[in-house]
DNA sequence: CACCAGGTGGAAC
DNA sequence: GTTCCACATGGT
């Protein structure tokens, strides 16, 4: 087991709405930037900071997953199914927005929901929004991104943390309960969706989402236990590496 | 065409 | 405190 980034399974597992794949190159925008690279060749993101932190380069996963196949045989079934995931350092905000339309929904809508409101909104640059663009969204052009029920939510979402109601800062400095009690201030934002926005917002290992797929993997594997007690403190990794593989690794 | 989706808020027990 | 249900829409 060797400690490498692979493309595909990090930025298709369900983690990132805004990155898509052409004639085998991955082309995406985090924060302003953009990136066109190919798995063959990822100096560009080994060389460039901004980058080499949002794949997470830093962190030292072989350690991390020796740990987590040690707890379980389905751990290492599910860590060898993708070993190349990583969780990414993406934008706190942006992941407070495209968590929101994640809730009852599925991953390939998401996706074009998050990049119609990028599209909608800074059709040259292809940006994220900002609270304020989000703001300032006319009814017509909201309407027409086809958010359904989730309009008002993200809308509270935006107004809140523009007025600092919801500080994204403080809550770096929060513990995870403290943290997740913080964001679910938020109407739309309930135990899941704020478990995601620290697990790929605010990188908290610590934080284990679950949703449908989590559940019945929790159900079927682990007794029902919960994920923090089974996996401690990298529960959040182990998360990510068991829900790629109960949705995609049991039919192949 | 049914069935379902990286859930949540609110009403009803 | 727990359980039940509506919710907008489109992918598969």
């Amino acid at each position: 087991m060797n400690d490498f980034l692979d493309l595909d399974q990090t930025l298709d597992c369900g983690q990132a709405f805004r990155w898509t794949k052409v004639d085998g190159i991955w082309q995406g925008i985090a924060s302003g930037q953009k990136l066109s690279v190919k798995q063959d060749n990822i100096e560009p993101i080994k060389e460039n900071p901004f980058w080499s932190h949002y794949f997470d380069l830093d962190t030292d996963y072989l350690t991390i997953k020796n740990k987590l196949i040690r707890i379980s045989p389905i751990m290492e079934l599910a860590i060898n199914f993708s070993p190349g995931i990583r969780i990414l350092n993406q934008d706190p905000w942006e992941m407070v927005i495209s968590f929101i339309l994640s809730q009852y929904n599925n991953i390939s809508r998401i996706k074009s929901m998050v990049n119609n409101l990028c599209q909608i909104t800074n059709p040259t640059t292809l940006n994220f929004p900002t609270p304020n663009q989000l703001l300032a969204l006319n009814p017509e052009k909201l309407n027409s991104l086809k958010f359904g029920f989730r309009d008002k939510y993200v809308l509270d979402g935006a107004r809140k943390i523009n007025e600092g109601r919801v500080d994204l800062e403080y809550i770096k400095t929060l513990s995870i309960e403290e943290a997740e009690k913080e964001l679910e201030k938020i109407v739309g934002v309930g135990k899941k969706v704020a478990a995601c926005i620290l697990l790929f917002g605010f990188h908290r290992f610590d934080s284990f989402p679950v949703d449908i797929w989590i559940k019945r993997a929790m159900d079927k594997w682990f007794d029902g236990q919960t994920g923090e007690k089974v996996f401690g403190p990298y529960a959040g990794i182990a998360q990510q590496y068991l829900f790629n593989f109960i949705r995609n690794g049991l039919n192949t």
